[in-house]
DNA sequence: CAGGAATTAGCC
DNA sequence: GCTAATTCCTGA
């Protein structure tokens, strides 16, 4: 009987190949082991997911090169659920293999390239032109890859002046095939299990905590939702983490990429030491290997990190917590594409061990789902939320309104600490006519022109456009702009005028570049060297940043103007998330958010910090637009230059859709990412698995870069 | 209409 | 992602 095997590889491929298994690699080649296979016209190392017995109909079969590994590199759960989640969000099983497992999927063979003796002979006779001189030259010094002689080379054709050179015999290249190790043996270390910590926890957390307990004792999948402030989860946690522990269970923590998590997960390690291994962003290839295999052989652990910790090998799991349930950065919007909340959901299901969502601003979708099959655990806080001022700037003039000028004059007076926090970085005001409401926009793209207070000009972030700020408005002849939605360098230019005195700081990506720059602007803040921080959303993802008496939000319903069903769920989460700075120890502390709209429910309920007001606007707007949780949803972007051309092809996939029974399929309409441009589709269905049905049958149908985004 | 640049299809 | 095939573009 001949043996096949379906591998994946980490190239942006749509799915397994087919190999067959030569006799002498039949024991080894299991579903997880690395292989070496020929690609195309190369070789390429990927990961076996199947091996069966059945031949693919019609196509010419290759064998496998080689396995390997001895043993598998990726246990059976995790190869599973990469491969669920690439079906779920249309991306590459072997992609998502690869943020997985960086390192093993890393290393293939790679072209080098070098001079032969006619080149030689040819450069040293100067016989060279330009641009082949100095290419060779290059090559002289020692062989390279093409890619790292596009880089290193100052000519902007590399690639083909290299390719020139081979054809006339000067350069040759060859393929050198990178080394692979072959995973160590692992020795576990046996750890007594030897924990007695006191969580003097309260009726909630108690309540909350037993729930889970019960079901990862008895290994069944459960899922809850942990409705409260950090603190309090903090603690619930605590209690359901040292419960799986001490039946020497694993628990797998995930929070988001930077930021006030890191509390939690300090709370954690503060409350289970050595016990936790901790997988950061930070660390380096070597120790976040080093870290996994830690992880994966300590009997009973808690394993914490952003995202990608989703992957790491249990083989004891007990617990599955997801923290800030609603944060964005669980969602990975490149290739591959996929959303880690989701993923945690499949894990646990197939885990069979309980599921842990926190969150004190929750996804409409997952309190929706957690109040409908009573997995709500509510842990109010035990003070009432901060409160912020609603002022309305529609008659203020500049971009600072008279009370929120006033009240840093205070607070500076009284040598306090305020953050105001602006949406956008650097200048980046657009023009409003107060007298009849006119924005000058870009005549090709719509979007508000951006002014820039330098010249006087108005750009376009997208395109080329720029013209002169007009004098007077257009429309009605009014001689008055009013700048709006500005950037943290005009508020701080505008702050600096009217207090003259204040030592006041930016912190945006531009100012604050690098990770020890931000810790040391935020160490003056702290210390008193510092008195405003004009900030964006930026400020709130760092660590160790100090309360201030007094938080000024601008502008947050820029937000909520996001062509996205989730702009106004994210505008609620990000105010909350600013007003958590507020220092509650000062009794004249404020919170203000100015606004132009300062009636928009979504404002007025974060400035009461009143979720279950905001959920029920929400929950609404999503059953009146039919978005999720009401439907499954998913955006389909098409990517390339020929505008024209792509719309065609959306308008084609679109009745391809409606063809295949989706009734409601939106677009195309104008899509942008970066420089890049494209069109999107969105397509809702009632039922998910009509969606993916009809989608996994007609995507592959519509040719060119396409990106798809799932939601529900 | 050559010849090269740019884009795209296929990879088992 | 890389390569080969293709289309696109430039310049006579």
């Amino acid at each position: 009987m001949s043996l096949f095997a379906d591998i994946v590889f980490a190239l942006p491929l749509p799915q397994a190949y087919t190999y067959a298994v030569p006799g002498e690699w039949t024991a080894a080649a299991r579903p997880g082991t690395r292989v070496r296979a020929s690609l195309g016209p190369k070789t390429a190392i990927g990961i076996i997911v199947r091996v069966h017995d059945q031949p693919p109909a019609g196509t010419f079969i290759k064998p496998i090169l080689a396995v390997l590994d001895p043993e598998p590199i990726i246990p059976p759960d995790i190869l599973d659920l990469a491969g669920r989640l690439s079906r779920r969000y249309y991306s590459s099983w072997g992609e998502l293999l690869r943020a997985a497992v960086p390192p093993a999927l890393s290393g293939a063979s790679s072209m080098k390239a070098a001079l032969t003796e006619a080149g030689r002979a040819a450069l040293a006779a100067g016989s060279l032109a330009g641009e082949e001189a100095k290419v060779a030259a290059l090559l002289a010094e020692k062989r390279m890859s093409p890619s790292y002689l596009k880089r290193k080379s100052v000519v902007s054709g590399g690639a083909a002046v290299l390719a020139r050179l081979v054809r006339k015999g000067l350069a040759e290249t060859r393929t050198v095939e990178k080394k692979v190790k072959p995973r160590a043996a692992q020795a576990a270390p046996a750890v007594a299990v030897q924990m007695d910590l006191d969580f003097a926890g309260d009726e909630a957390v108690a309540r909350a905590a037993k729930g889970v307990a019960v079901a990862a004792a008895e290994g069944r999948f459960l899922s809850r939702l942990f409705f409260g402030p950090p603190a309090r989860r903090a603690s619930a946690y605590l209690a359901c983490a040292r419960d799986v522990l001490l039946r020497g269970r694993q628990v797998l923590f995930l929070y988001p990429e930077i930021g006030m998590s890191a509390a939690v997960a300090g709370a954690f390690v503060a409350g289970l030491g050595e016990r936790v291994v901790l997988l950061h962003s930070r660390l380096t290839p070597r120790e976040r290997l080093l870290a996994r295999r830690r992880a994966e052989s300590l009997e009973s652990a808690v394993v914490a990190g952003p995202r990608s910790a989703l992957f790491t090998p249990l083989p004891r799991l007990g617990l599955i917590i997801v923290d800030e349930e609603s944060d964005d950065s669980y969602l990975q919007t490149e290739n591959p594409v996929y959303d880690a909340r989701s993923g945690a959901r499949m894990r646990a299901e197939a885990a069979s061990v309980p599921l842990i969502f926190g969150s004190e601003t929750p996804t409409a979708e997952a309190f929706e789902r957690a109040r409908r099959d009573g997995g709500m655990f509510a842990m109010p806080a035990s003070e009432p939320p901060v409160q912020a001022i609603l002022l309305d700037d529609r008659t203020e003039r500049g971009l600072l309104a008279a009370p929120l000028r006033e009240r840093l004059a205070d607070i500076l007076a009284a040598r306090k600490r305020a953050i105001l926090f602006a949406l956008r970085r650097g200048y980046a005001a657009f023009l409003l006519c107060p007298r009849c409401g006119h924005v000058p926009r870009c005549p090709r793209c719509d979007i508000a022109l951006t002014l820039h207070q330098k010249n006087r000009r108005l750009a376009c972030r997208y395109c080329s456009e720029e013209q002169p700020a007009p004098g007077s408005c257009p429309r009605c002849g009014g001689r008055i702009w009013e700048p709006r939605g500005a950037g943290v360098e005009a508020v701080a230019e505008e702050l600096q005028k009217t207090l003259p005195a204040a030592r006041i700081e930016v912190f945006d990506r531009e100012r604050v570049r690098t990770r020890a720059a931000q810790a040391k602007v935020l160490a003056r803040f702290a210390g008193g060297a510092i008195d405003v921080l004009v900030a964006t959303p930026l400020l709130a993802h760092q660590p160790g940043v100090p309360a201030a008496s007094l938080i000024g939000v601008l502008n947050p319903e820029q937000g909520l103007g996001q062509s996205d069903f989730r702009a106004g769920q994210r505008t609620y989460a990000e105010i909350r998330r600013f007003l958590r700075f507020l220092d509650g120890s000062d009794p004249r502390a404020a919170a203000v958010l100015q606004t132009a709209v300062p009636d928009h429910p979504v404002l007025t309920a974060a400035a009461a910090g009143d979720y279950a007001k905001f959920f029920g606007v929400e929950i609404e707007y999503r059953r009146m637009l039919g978005y999720p949780p009401f439907t499954a949803m998913a955006e389909v972007a098409l990517w390339g230059r020929d505008v024209k051309g792509l719309e065609r092809t959306a308008q084609d996939l679109a009745s391809r859709l409606r063809a295949a029974g989706i009734s409601e399929v939106l677009g195309p309409a104008e899509a942008r990412s970066g420089g890049a441009r494209g069109v999107q589709l969105v397509a809702k269905a009632a039922d998910a698995s009509v969606l993916d049905n009809v989608l996994g049958v007609v995507l592959p149908l519509v040719k060119g870069r396409k990106t798809v985004t799932r939601f529900d």
